[in-house]
DNA sequence: GTCTATAGTGGGATAGAC
DNA sequence: GTCTATCCCACTATAGAC
């Protein structure tokens, strides 16, 4: 395993310890065991190492939903899956979607993969961006803690996923090509 | 004017001009004409500066979101103007939205005031958060450049208003009490 | 491939004179 | 209510010795 993964390994588990403002390249190095300026040695800035970390989280989710978009019910299922994972990662979660993809340095085809199975289960794009909405705006709100206190944010998904379910009655006899 | 409220006008503009992180206590002071620790005379401290900025979008949000309630397609209209909103005022609509809302420094109703027009609408409070869910989650991807280029968005927000529009039939002809 | 030293920049906030 | 001076903190990144 090169010095590299290992870097990103501690730079993940401190990320989802104590979120994106205490990941830096200061934190990152104490953990590994070296000095700041010695971590350039092994990658060229931190948006690089971000970079590493969002690509990770990439391929994570397409697993994960890939899994779920064959259950039996697969868009009630993809939504459970994409917030479970989202409450699992939270920050992970923010820093993949607070900003524009550093597409520049991201593995080809990871982008692409996690957005897969969403695709596959509503059938086409305009459906699965709103769906998309739907989800990370739930996800967000959530995880930004802004919710009023006490809010029922289960009867918000289910509200929103019978909306979606509704039209997309059509894609449940429709093949995953 | 209280000198509070000219402090709170010139950080708006600062923050709409240069977003969240440009907007330092070192910043504002230099745009209202004064030194930093000067600001201290007005503002206990740069989190309730926050909350005054957030006070103002809410209160802006429930002016515009109380018009559009108003109008033939109450639904539509009300996401349009969401969208509209927070395209207007991107980094404003970040702040009020990227962490718990400061609702110990925030004037009361104001929070209720820019909800309720949502909650008309909707009818009840599950519907009224899972549509807050979608024009969230479609404007914070669109604002945080997260959708692939080219994407269209448009007709992302036609897909999940039309998911939405079909379970709520029943609040047309109900009265906003 | 690690280190020390340091550049360069920025931040929020306080003390105390006037 | 404004100022100067300052504290103390933090960050990314580079230079150059070893």
């Amino acid at each position: 395993m090169s010095r590299r993964d290992q870097i990103l390994d501690v730079a993940l588990e401190l990320l989802e310890r104590d979120g994106v403002e205490s990941l830096t390249m200061r934190s990152i190095a104490e953990a590994v065991g070296m000095r700041a300026p010695s971590l350039y040695k092994h990658v060229p800035d931190k948006r690089s190492l971000e970079a590493g970390l969002i690509a990770r989280g990439l391929a994570a989710q397409a697993g994960v939903f890939e899994r779920a978009a064959r259950k039996r019910s697969p868009l009630a299922a993809l939504a459970q899956a994409y917030r479970g994972w989202a409450r699992e990662h939270p920050h992970l979660y923010r820093l993949m979607t607070d900003g524009p993809l550093p597409r520049d340095l991201l593995p080809p085809g990871v982008e692409a993969a996690a957005a897969a199975p969403l695709l596959a289960v509503t059938g086409n794009v305009g459906r699965a961006r709103a769906l998309w909405g739907l989800a990370h705006g739930l996800v967000s709100l959530e995880l930004a803690g802004r919710f009023p206190p006490g809010a029922d944010v289960d009867a918000a998904w289910r509200v929103g996923i019978a909306a979606f379910a509704a039209t997309t009655t059509g894609s449940r006899s429709r093949s995953t090509s």
